[in-house]
RNA sequence: GGGCGGCUAGCUCAGUUGGUUAGAGCGCUUCGUUUACACCGAAGAGGUCCGGAGUUCGAAUCUUCGGCCGCCCACCA
């Protein structure tokens, strides 16, 4: 052995070691003792660390709680699983990729949804296994073969159920409503996503005609609807239920007064505009003054900027058109006048840009109302059925179902919970698990997770010379050019997997080499139907189009004019007998084929007219949506018919927040409800988490556990705080005191940081690391080697088959060796495993190394055998009991340690351990 | 506007239901190579436990008032 312990040398090799022998699995390891099939068991659900960089401090931190309170378990004997996984963590990665995106001078609302779907899929498909590498390299004994993705296809099945059976309950719903919009990112984010930041900003007191408001957001105005006073507000009396006539910038207004408890009399002037459409208090009072006013007009967009709404200022900035607007204001005399005012402005918590408050249709989950109906699929009768999200979670932490450590944080999350509002779970990205509410074409109507019978493609062929040329193309046949044929292919690749069987093409050559080149990529038979032509130039084929629309007199505008489609050209077709046609042919393979994902190669007007047809479009609005060269136009059959008939539908855009997957972490990842995991393991023990995600994760996975499972997702939820620096700042990069977890661990071994990690912080705090610490602990891990090296210098078999012969001291030194082990124990039983930790280091290092290993020294040297064999016992017992004890805080050197040491014996020869230490018994 | 946490050795932190002389790591001083380890050992210096008042035989710990630092929550136009 040598005399320093290379972690270099062995962890990698360790590791491999573990995980080959399987025990990582809960089956995998029987203890030796009891009925198996009574084990109880001990689960953690690790926190899946977004798939969309690297791991940091914070991660090595879980791992070193988790592992160790795992391998705690595993090493008592119970069933234990730790199951790993990965998050798409969808705003945080869309807002990764976004910036990735930047640098590239690329921008995501410049591509399709597919083509930014799949770039985020492998950039996060690469993180994760990057990931993987990483926990294994910081020792995580979680079991691989159980390991999760939040968009893996069977817990996108669990959301989609948890999401109908929420609106079976009435506690999903679409509503319209004023939501917080990020204008950079182009979503409306939750509450929680806010951040709101102190900020000096004019207030503006304006006149309205015989009254005066103040108000920060004077360019708001053109979204006035009202004005709202408290009634009990004597000054203003008078005016309540009275219009008033005010000036404004664009000319004369009315409004009402209305009176409101929401408005406060001793702020500003204690009159109030009402905004509905920008402002979340302000539709609140419109919502209770319906008949009395009118409702919201929208003046902001999606960009922050104004809308053709506000005249002159339309297209500004919302800063810009404040200023602007309170310029005008004073140029005709009715700003009074402008004061500084401190207040706290939402912003975005990612990108720090003032949030608007937008109207929008979103689904939301209602927190705080029962479920309306008990649907025949809630089949689970419990004392929380019937209640609401809010109160069942709330139930479990005042009978202390769960137990939050530390305890403090039971106060915090009950009055976070007090305060609910209903929770927005629309995010407008592309990166996400899409929302499984459809809409019927026709009517509107929502149906949720519908069957689909079938999916319907339409694609038009790819470029011909004459298209290039911008000649007219009818009936007559011309081959794809090499751009076309590179077209066809990549249309092909999108319709890939798609389970197609059927192409239908237009017989003309441009659709039929299309059409071949897909079916060689997808594999589907083509039949051909000339119905699906082009319409017929006649005399019109191979002119230039401006030609011919200056031979009929008609503008050169795109899209063409209306005029332009009605001509009937000698000896070839308009519009409406092309529509015919395809209408008929549409109507004959929708009868016979409707059960089968088809493509339809086609050209351009009849797949105008075919998404005129299917989406029930104006002629107008099919013209504007026509398509370009082998574009996909996509369409979905649902099985059951909607009322009124249609059985077209199409897909709400939207997709989750993130939190209303993970919020079913514990129970989606065990298969709930069919597989036997959920039985075995459900619920966990342990939520190791921090505390910084409390509402975000943690409460709903608290809320939707007990809702879809009638069950507490996990007995203890076990905070931990923020990784900070040696001067307790927030690691960042742009501080540039951030340490590599792996970096460091590569230095002085994944033990030592774990031990730094573990030493001295307490839950609910924020641990302290530095790399001082760790070289402490690496200091550590090479007395424990030395130590370990000089109990075995003086192992002699031959001794060890004398009869020892124990002194007191020896009696005593044992006996206190139980006494620590105790002690470790009730501490991790306790969650305090700073204590646990500190009490093995101090006896090991400061007991046994410095004391017990030096009086025994002298022993090794005299001729008294039983003396000698009873002290290398002695110590040889307190190393391996020790080794075991250290095994959870540092797994790697105590188990390379464990593998050197014999088996002892006073009979037979001693031989080399055979049990990895993993799964050595802790209790004997 | 409510609420939470922290304040203990030069630095970073522990400190159980109130109970001897308040602890650890790092740093500092002196000494030391002996059957592992200098990534070590021995000895040592270093404290008004933020301040005041109170309860108690006894307070770092409980109560109360105040100070500073950090954080969370809240639809302040």
């Amino acid at each position: 052995m040598d005399s320093q312990y290379d972690p270099k040398k062995v962890e990698d090799k360790i590791y491999e070691l573990w995980e080959k022998s399987g025990f990582f699995a809960p089956e995998a390891h029987q203890p030796q003792t009891g009925n198996p099939d009574k084990r109880k068991s001990f689960t953690i659900m690790m926190p899946p660390p977004n798939a969309n960089g690297l791991l940091h401090m914070g991660h090595a931190f879980f791992v070193a709680l988790e592992d160790l309170m795992v391998r705690y378990h595993r090493m008592k004997g119970d069933k234990t699983l730790w199951l790993p996984g990965a998050d798409h963590a969808g705003f945080e990665t869309q807002v990764v990729f976004d910036k990735k995106l930047e640098k590239e001078s690329r921008n995501r609302f410049a591509m399709s949804r597919e083509e930014s779907w799949q770039e985020i899929w492998d950039f996060t498909q690469l993180n994760k296994k990057n990931m993987e590498n990483q926990l294994k390299k910081l020792g995580a004994s979680c079991d691989w073969s159980r390991e999760k993705f939040t968009l893996d296809k069977d817990i996108i099945e669990i959301v989609y159920d948890t999401f109908e059976k929420l609106y079976e309950d009435g506690l999903a719903y679409r509503g319209e409503r004023v939501i917080n919009w990020c204008p950079k990112h182009q979503t409306a984010l939750s509450e929680l996503e806010t951040k709101y930041v102190e900020r000096e900003d004019p207030l503006y007191y304006i006149k309205y005609g015989p009254l005066t408001l103040a108000t920060v957001r004077p360019e708001t105005k053109f979204g006035d609807t009202a004005l709202a006073v408290n009634p009990k507000d004597k000054r203003y009396q008078k005016y309540i239920g009275k219009e008033i006539e005010a000036v404004g910038i664009s000319g004369k207004l009315k409004f009402k007064v209305i009176a409101d408890n929401a408005v406060d009399p001793k702020f500003g002037t204690g009159v109030v505009k009402v905004t509905p459409a920008h402002d979340l208090a302000d539709f609140e009072i419109w919502q209770r003054h319906k008949d009395e006013i009118p409702g919201p007009i929208n003046i902001i967009d999606e960009r922050g900027r104004l809308t053709d709404k506000t005249g002159e200022f339309s297209g500004m900035k919302v800063s810009e058109a404040r200023e602007k607007v309170a310029e005008k204001m004073k140029e005709i005399g009715i700003l009074e006048k402008v004061e500084p005012y401190k207040h706290s402005v939402a912003t975005c918590y990612k990108c720090g840009n003032t949030l608007e408050p937008l109207l929008k249709p979103q689904w939301f989950i209602r927190m705080t109302a029962a479920p309306h109906t008990q649907n025949q699929k809630s089949k689970i009768k419990n004392q929380n059925a019937g209640k609401s999200l809010r109160d069942g979670a709330v139930n479990a932490i005042k009978t202390k179902k769960i137990k939050i450590i530390p305890q403090r944080y039971e106060k915090v999350f009950l009055h976070w919970m007090k305060n609910l509002r209903d929770w927005n779970i629309s995010r407008q990205i592309t990166w996400g698990i899409r929302i499984p509410a459809w809409y019927c074409i026709s009517c509107k109507d929502v149906k949720i997770n519908p069957e689909i019978k079938s999916k319907w493609y339409v694609v038009r062929h790819g470029e011909t010379d004459w298209n290039k040329e911008k000649r007219y193309q009818g009936h007559t046949g011309t081959s794809l050019n090499e751009k076309g044929i590179e077209q066809a292919k990549s249309a092909a690749e999108k319709l890939k997997n798609k389970n197609i069987s059927l192409i239908i093409s237009s017989d003309l050559s441009r659709c039929r080499e299309t059409a071949e080149i897909i079916a060689k990529e997808i594999g589907a038979e083509i039949i051909v139907d000339e119905r699906f032509r082009e319409r017929n130039g006649g005399e019109w084929e191979g002119l230039r189009i401006d030609e011919i629309l200056k031979k009929h007199g008609l503008g050169n505008t795109w899209p063409l004019p209306q005029e332009f489609n009605d001509i009937k050209p000698d000896g070839g077709e308009n519009w409406h007998e092309v529509e015919k046609r395809v209408e008929e042919a549409l109507l004959h393979h929708k009868g016979n084929h409707s059960r089968r994902n088809i493509v339809i190669v086609t050209h351009f007007l009849p797949m105008t007219i075919i998404n005129k047809k299917m989406k029930g479009l104006s002629q107008e609005e099919a013209v504007q949506s026509s398509p370009k060269n082998t574009e996909v136009f996509e369409f979905t059959i649902s099985k059951k018919p909607c009322k009124c008939g249609s059985d077209l539908i199409e897909q709400d855009p939207d997709v989750f927040d993130t939190w209303f997957s993970s919020g079913q972490w514990p129970f989606a990842t065990l298969g709930y409800p069919k597989n036997k995991d959920f039985k075995d393991f459900y619920p966990t023990d342990v939520m190791e988490t921090g505390w910084d995600i409390l509402f975000f994760w943690v409460a709903r996975m608290v809320m939707l556990g007990i809702y879809r499972t009638g069950k507490i997702p996990f007995k203890t939820i076990y905070l931990h705080g923020l990784v900070r620096d040696k001067d307790r700042q927030k690691m960042s990069k742009s501080k540039g005191n951030v340490i590599d977890p792996l970096g460091v661990a590569e230095v002085y071994g994944a033990d030592a940081v774990r031990m730094a990690l573990i030493m001295g912080s307490t839950a609910g705090n924020d641990p302290i690391i530095s790399e001082d610490k760790i070289r402490g602990y690496r200091n550590f891990s090479t007395k424990i080697w030395n130590v370990a090296r000089f109990v075995m210098m003086n192992y002699d078999p031959k001794i060890t088959k004398i009869k020892p012969k124990f002194t007191a001291a020896d009696k005593k030194n044992l006996k206190e060796l139980e006494t620590v082990k105790k002690k470790v124990t009730k501490k991790i039983e306790d969650f305090k495993f700073h204590e646990a930790a500190s009490t093995i280091y101090q006896y090991f290092w400061h007991r046994f190394a410095d004391k017990i290993i030096e009086d025994s020294k002298p022993r090794f040297n005299s001729d008294n055998l039983p003396d000698k064999a009873a002290a290398f016992e002695t110590n040889f017992k307190i190393l391996s009991e020790s080794i075991k004890i250290l095994h959870p805080f540092m797994p790697f050197i105590t188990e390379e340690i464990w593998q050197a040491l014999p088996v002892l014996s006073h009979t037979e020869e001693p031989s080399k351990n055979k049990n990895l230490l993993i799964i050595e018994s802790w209790n004997s």
